[in-house]
DNA sequence: TTGTAAGCGTTATCAC
DNA sequence: GTGATAACGCTTACAA
């Protein structure tokens, strides 16, 4: 019995140093840019490579180095622009670093979002980039217990365990509130999203502020439901039900001001002649011509390229032993859905200090 | 000197045998329900699984059985909502299959495709689904040459060596075309993408058909640059600029119809009193209610989960020798962006047979 | 500057 | 039903 080469097998560092006449570990060397090789070495293991078709296999490489190169995204739904941004934002970050990025999509679900953590850290995901579905530690805890960095998006989670990037919902829900109230309205409606979610619960408490700020009642005003367009459709048909009917309705997250948008049609309402809008999350920039809505726009491309900056840190231990939170600016963009309070009777409410 | 087991270090299939009293590959066949196992074995393994808080290295088992479970997604820029959609489709069918995606812009460099090609040749990925940015079938030939299998999505390359999914853009631009002649335009004009795409050399041909069926000429109304906002708004601006200016714009993608979109309106022309307007892909579902433009939309995540169906189908040998072809339907949506020609003097051009 | 030996964590193969 | 052994393709540690 004798040792047969098949050529039409893939070929492997083996293969190249045989044919070079040096040794695997050699080769490895010319691949990596490592140690020192002479020109006239270097020279024939590339001879050898290009002869051969051999492709390097990453895999066994990071079984060896313990380094996948490989980051994770998760999120809830890569089909809103809002995240379709800032994956492009991750992947362009990731990519410049050398590294790939998986994408996973929960839909919300705690229960998807705990497979996707399971299947990424049997896969030896160097790092994760979470939009968490819920409002509990368990994944991060999980990826902690597993030496996996994490760094969280958009969403805050208590207690803190991980880096955020995020933007402050509070202060630029109230910025959103203000916008009305210096219109006149005085009966502004709120439709949240899921109880639990801290955007979700802090765009409400920017609202309740600025309410209770300008001296209004909130009572009845607020509602909760879900982030997605069905939700804020029937949010809408409800408050719009209300006697005396709202001025203003502030969707809490952009497929609820469709929803809304499309309940005040279908009651045969005008905006802003008879009821103004003003929501989170502007529509996706190539679009932006057509917008309309008067909206808080956050740097999703941005939130992704720094996610990934805390998250590389992480791994090449660059980082500070405490965790990071990073809250970017949003962007006030006020456009033709706000109009003067129907009612308003020569007493706006000017802006505070 | 004695074995040392360091428990902060992750456990292995040798860590969960020994606190097991079985053998490794006892343990392996637990984790993958392979073989036959008894239920005392099961359970004593199961339960030394949950204590250690063992999970599996799926990178070793790749490197032995041969497969990454891996697929990867190569498209021109996950941002435009047509690939975002695709992008879903594909997710969502890998993930049912137990796969997981990854996800590469290659913003129609032929550069970039070809690095992201070789990464992931490196990384194992069982099988590829391309976009492709040029129209050689170079990163096929490559793909090929090293036993993994590609299905191109959108748009083809010749000769044809891989499964194809695709629509039909000739006959759906004709289908366009006819919208504008029956409304009595015959000035028409046609916004082109790159030269050598596929999908842009398509719709120029069925525009093209349309017009010489009609009895039209075509001379100086075909433009052509890139699927891009920018590109579209100088398209536009110099077509608008002929004289006697055409009443009809085709845009031959989603982006290139807002760039001509912007250029109307920066000429102070109105859609469609002054000049109508039809194109290629639908808004986002999302936003389909805000939609006024005439449109050829693509079931970008039925192309998506087909692809992953066919590339599924090869990968486990379930797939007939000869490579395939789908194309899927598309789906005319006239909306306000028409209107009869501002000059036809009742000689509307009637459907043909 | 280059090489030897060993092992990363898993599973294929064959044996009992 | 279960196990011993080797091997997947690469790189770390140590030598020369």
């Amino acid at each position: 019995m004798y040792n047969e080469i098949d050529y039409t097998l893939m070929a492997t560092v083996r293969d190249v140093a045989e044919r070079a006449g040096v040794s695997p570990i050699t080769v490895s060397r010319v691949i990596n840019n490592a140690g020192y090789i002479s020109g006239a070495t270097r020279a024939k293991v590339e001879a050898a490579i290009a002869e051969l078709g051999y492709v390097p296999n990453t895999l066994a490489r990071s079984l060896r180095s313990k380094r996948s190169h490989t980051l994770a995204f998760i999120t809830t739904d890569i089909t809103n622009p809002f995240f379709t941004s800032m994956a492009r934002g991750i992947e362009d970050a990731a990519s410049a670093a050398g590294y790939t990025v998986l994408f996973c999509n929960t839909d919300e679900s705690v229960e998807k979002e705990d497979r996707y953590v399971r299947l990424l850290l049997q896969k030896q995901t160097d790092g994760i980039l979470l939009v968490p579905a819920g409002s509990s530690p368990r994944s991060v805890d999980l990826l902690r217990s597993q030496d996996t960095p994490v760094v969280v998006l958009d969403r805050a989670i208590e207690p803190l365990k991980a880096d955020v990037v995020r933007c402050d919902s509070v202060r630029s829900s109230y910025d959103l509130i203000r916008v009305l109230l210096e219109r006149g309205h005085r009966r502004i409606a709120a439709l949240g999203g899921p109880v639990g979610i801290s955007t979700a619960d802090d765009r409400i408490a920017g609202y309740t502020h600025a309410m209770k700020e300008a001296g209004l009642p909130t009572r009845d005003l607020v509602i909760y439901g879900q982030f997605t367009e069905s939700s804020g459709f029937e949010m809408a048909q409800s408050v719009l039900a209300l006697s005396p009917r709202p001025t203003g309705l502030f969707a809490t997250n952009n497929f609820v001001a469709l929803g809304a948008i499309r309940a005040i049609e279908a009651h045969g309402l005008r905006i802003p002649q008879d009821v103004s809008v003003v929501a989170f999350d502007d529509v996706p920039p190539v679009l932006a011509q057509y917008a309309f809505l008067t909206v808080i726009a956050q740097p999703a491309y941005q939130m992704g390229q720094k996610a990934v900056e805390l998250l590389l840190q992480r791994l090449q231990d660059e980082a500070p032993p405490e965790y990071r939170q990073v809250i970017l600016p949003t962007h006030l963009i006020v456009r033709g859905s706000v109009g003067l309070a129907p009612d308003a009777r020569g007493s706006v409410v000017t802006a505070p200090k």
